[in-house]
DNA sequence: TACAATACTATACAGTGCAAGGTATAATTG
DNA sequence: CAATTATACCTTGCACTGTATAGTATTGTA
């Protein structure tokens, strides 16, 4: 599997997490799995990483979390996004976007640059 | 200016100044220059961030280094491209789009899911 | 004379992903 | 029954990266 490097993916696990509870509240448990259903053969994200992001999340009061027992017999943590939370998904769309503009101003006008140095004028 | 925040741009600041150098060799005050001019309004790098990562990038043998005295009387630091620096190029290229997909796969399918539950079925 | 622009350097901090290791229960398989 | 797998959570500590801060030195301009 060609993987994600961790510097590409820095500073949009966050927006990941918060974009996934968007659709309704879930647990850590799930929300790993759905991530990685969903970005099959690109990205594997580990437990190690997931909760304590979910837990700085909660920190920065983006989700809150709540305890509840599951049919199964077992305890999970269900988060939900609060009202900053969904500020905050608004803001990372944004910031994602952005992002892209500048990528895409850089990586091709380069691009374009490189091979044939300067047409413009008479001289060459 | 509504600015890129640092975990946004995280880990594509590399990919940005190799992207420049592609163009042909330049130093660190010129690139600044380039890049904050491409970039106007959205993205403003200071040369505390600039130096170092240049710095880093000729640790890693991506990029080489030449003093060279230029026509006002000031010392310059050329750096260009190495055969790795534009390989790393290619890869970076690529894990961009990567995240690309990752982040158009989540963030949007979820954007649909939210404001209509579901509506499969009869019941409702 | 003072200030801006050019040009580089070093140090130290904070945020982030994630590997590694740990706990505990239910369900399945041998 | 024993062993394994799946579920479900947690913590510690490292490495990487952007960047704020501060410092040096020269040239040109007001």
């Amino acid at each position: 599997m060609v993987r994600l490097r961790k510097q590409t993916l820095d500073g949009n696990v966050e927006t990941l997490l918060l974009a996934i509870l968007e659709a309704g509240p879930s647990y850590g448990y799930a929300i790993a799995k759905e991530l990685n259903q969903r970005c099959q053969g690109i990205l594997q994200l580990g437990e190690g990483t997931i909760y304590p992001v979910l837990h700085r999340l909660e920190e920065k009061k983006l989700i809150s979390a709540k305890w509840r027992l599951a049919g199964n017999g077992r305890e999970r943590k269900y988060y939900r996004l609060t009202a900053r939370g969904r500020k905050a998904l608004v803001t990372n769309r944004q910031q994602w976007q952005m992002l892209g503009v500048v990528m895409r101003r850089v990586l091709k006008s380069t691009k374009n640059l490189s091979p044939k140095p300067q047409l413009k004028g008479a001289t060459i």
